[in-house]
DNA sequence: TCAATTTGACCCAA
DNA sequence: TTGGGTCAAATTGA
């Protein structure tokens, strides 16, 4: 694994202290925004809210996809939902090899051979509704102690074809209001599901719901991007998103096939286009979304920080770090 | 016919 | 030892 030297590490934590100060200007200059009395067809100031929006998300596409190649060296890991955005360093002592000892066994009689994840030490739970814009193939699903539903396994359609490694689990964790989790692991290196920003949709009113989702395409018209700090979501349901549905007529999620499908209602938010033929929806309903890395491990210093400081450092961040508080977190590290 | 899903088996990590 | 993640044969559906 080629891991960034300290200068490129200087380089991604400028680009990304100064994406994320750009954001947060943009976010300031859209609550000031959304704060002024609505007037008829005027919003006021001379940038629209959804210009602001597509600021913020771009923002955080671009801070991520920064932080994404600190990532993808193992370094730490980003999750970004429902407004608040954690850092999360890794355990690097788990990448042990399936080897593990053992004799190698023919291909056929691998099955089950996997090397456990080390799953996030810090993790965002989010509720919204999420139309991710991935094609997601389910390849298992399990009954999982103390939990009342299975939870399901679902990989990259393109991870043969692609070598995309991206995974993710949903697991339906209330019955009402339905709210399921959705765990994703890895990031897509398809092509055509370029990993971008969370985007956080709206739903007609922006106020009332929004989504985050990790969604492909860049954002529309309707994919305002709000952040609300500890709020939880109403999501976008079927109310919100009907108009759309007419539109696309994605396919229905694979979550379904593990959960309710009674519960389930197709989610039309997403073109088709990226989404692929089975974009992975979990509509009309509360939905989770716990999003982590995996990652294998290393322990190079970060800027002359070594990783047991790093790891440190961000598990103090852990739980509550918002948007606009990431800026002010880069620095720390260095 | 092909692709997606289901499900039991397998194996690793805790 | 056991829970959890993945594999792959069998099944299902378009």
């Amino acid at each position: 694994m080629d891991l960034p030297n300290p200068q490129q590490l200087r380089t991604i934590q400028e680009t990304v202290i100064g994406k994320l100060l750009k954001g947060k200007e943009s976010a300031t200059q859209l609550v000031a925004l959304l704060k002024k009395p609505r007037s008829s067809g005027d919003r006021g100031g001379s940038v629209s809210a959804e210009e602001l929006a597509l600021q913020i998300s771009r923002s955080f596409s671009e801070s991520i996809s920064a932080f994404g190649s600190l990532e993808g060296n193992g370094i730490c890991q980003i999750v970004a939902a429902d407004g608040v955005v954690r850092v999360s360093s890794v355990d690097r002592g788990s990448s042990k090899t399936s080897d593990n000892g053992r004799k190698r066994l023919g291909v056929k009689d691998r099955r089950g051979c996997y090397r456990r994840r080390n799953v996030a030490q810090s993790s965002i739970i989010v509720s919204s509704t999420v139309e991710d814009g991935h094609a997601w193939r389910k390849y298992g699903q399990k009954e999982i102690l103390n939990t009342t539903y299975p939870r399901c396994y679902f990989r990259c359609t393109h991870k043969h074809d692609q070598g995309c490694k991206a995974t993710k689990q949903v697991q339906r964790i209330k019955e009402e209001p339905v709210v399921y989790q959705t765990t994703y692991f890895g990031h897509h290196t398809c092509s055509d599901t370029l990993m971008r920003a969370p985007q956080i949709i709206s739903d007609t009113d922006p106020m009332d719901s929004c989504l985050l989702s990790f969604e492909t395409k860049a954002p529309t018209k309707q994919n305002l991007l709000l952040l609300y700090p500890n709020r939880v979501m109403t999501t976008a349901t079927a109310t919100g998103n009907q108009e759309f549905k007419d539109e696309t007529q994605s396919d229905v999620s694979d979550n379904k096939s593990c959960l309710d499908s009674s519960t389930m209602l197709q989610n039309p938010t997403t073109n088709s286009e990226t989404s692929g033929p089975r974009s992975s929806n979990v509509n009309g309903a509360y939905h989770e979304e716990v999003v982590s890395g995996m990652h294998s491990c290393s322990s190079t210093p970060l800027q002359g920080l070594d990783m047991e400081d790093f790891s440190t450092k961000f598990d103090d961040l852990d739980d509550h770090l918002l948007f606009g508080d990431m800026a002010g977190l880069l620095p720390a590290l260095s």
